[in-house]
DNA sequence: AGTATAGGTGAACGATCGTTCACCTGCAAT
DNA sequence: ATTGCAGGTGAACGATCGTTCACCTATACT
């Protein structure tokens, strides 16, 4: 069988799995590809395991391999160039959930509006990836809740002092008065801008 | 049942459809709950089913829904405070591979060095993503191969001419030589920088 | 004390799964 | 012209799946 012809059949797969979060049966696969015998999908699912698209768990049970799953591809070195379809293995994929979410629990996305944050490279209408918790560290991006608002600002630790600094040099820093408690609600770990 | 007692049950599923990207079959869920029945398993699926955090397509075989996979959680207005692990599910919850990752062949993730997009809010050690192609609009952010080399600047088409534009005072546009082709080589969709 | 009831065990059921067998077909190489 | 073989059909197989049944606890509530 022709390698284009078996990177088809793992393409309609994929989608299956992406749509319906769950790999096709061989039955399921004969309408999928056309087949009247679960035989040809038994031979072929084979081929998909050789190629490392699929595996079978001790049951025969059919398992995406992250081969097949794929997230993103990262170029390591765009000098490189953007690699054909043909040497699409040589790029290493990933998924995005992975890489920015490491504690699903207490992750959450929200969108920053205001410029106080733009000259650290967060703009107005960004998302931001953020991580619930009370503390923090000097230097850190926070989420803060502070009078009766939320913000989001660098973080300031200093000489038992605690203020919150914007990135915008037409904004000021942010020293809680007295009986104006500052709360640290969250972490900022990303930013995600979409154009 | 208690729901908290619930809410762990679901958590290992989730674990478990992370780790094997299968969802157990109720021999394997016995193990995991440490129960000694299938009937005990019965009756939890349908709780689960009944909670929406899986479902049961024609052939009795249980996928994972939405809500149970739950990439990260969406805050519409911080405004409104950090929901608590209780009330989850008022927050709406999405992929961040299918928000960021239209058309999974064509797109590719790099890393930017150099301060040239520093004003558009892209600093040295920032991801983006980007969309394999050879045409964009003026005033897109393109990844660009010009004089033997690859660079991540604004497009910019005016009067027949065609340049690369830099976000940041201390560089200079990029004009292409007689001879020296100026080639689009990807278009830029998002940022992502990670802390 | 009596009794619902939620939650569990254990065994049996048919349905569907993945697997295997024998056989057919068309193309390519000899 | 003949052979070899990759790729397909169709039917049968046991294994495992999800489902259902009868029955057994505990606990909570009259």
């Amino acid at each position: 069988m022709n390698d284009n012809v078996l990177e088809q059949y793992k393409n309609k797969i994929r989608n299956f799995y992406d749509e319906n979060k769950v790999m096709p049966t061989y039955s399921e696969m004969m309408k999928l590809f056309d087949l009247k015998s679960k035989n040809a999908i038994f031979k072929l699912v084979k081929r998909l395991v050789d190629a490392d698209y699929a595996e079978k768990d001790s049951s025969g049970r059919l398992v995406p391999t992250q081969k097949l799953l794929g997230g993103i591809k990262i170029l390591g070195a765009v000098e490189a160039g953007f690699p054909t379809p043909a040497e699409e293995d040589i790029a290493e994929s990933m998924s995005l959930d992975t890489y920015l979410i490491p504690n699903r629990e207490a992750t959450f996305m929200l969108r920053v509006s205001g410029e106080s944050m733009i000259d650290a490279g967060i703009q107005p209408g960004d998302m931001v990836i953020v991580e619930r918790r009370t503390d923090a560290r000097d230097g850190d991006i926070v989420v803060a809740f502070i009078d009766g608002g939320y913000t989001v600002k660098f973080l300031r630790k200093r000489n038992g002092k605690i203020w919150l600094d914007p990135a915008n040099e037409s904004f000021e820093p942010i020293v809680p008065q007295e009986g104006d408690e500052l709360h640290i609600m969250a972490v900022v770990k990303a930013v995600i801008r979409k154009y």
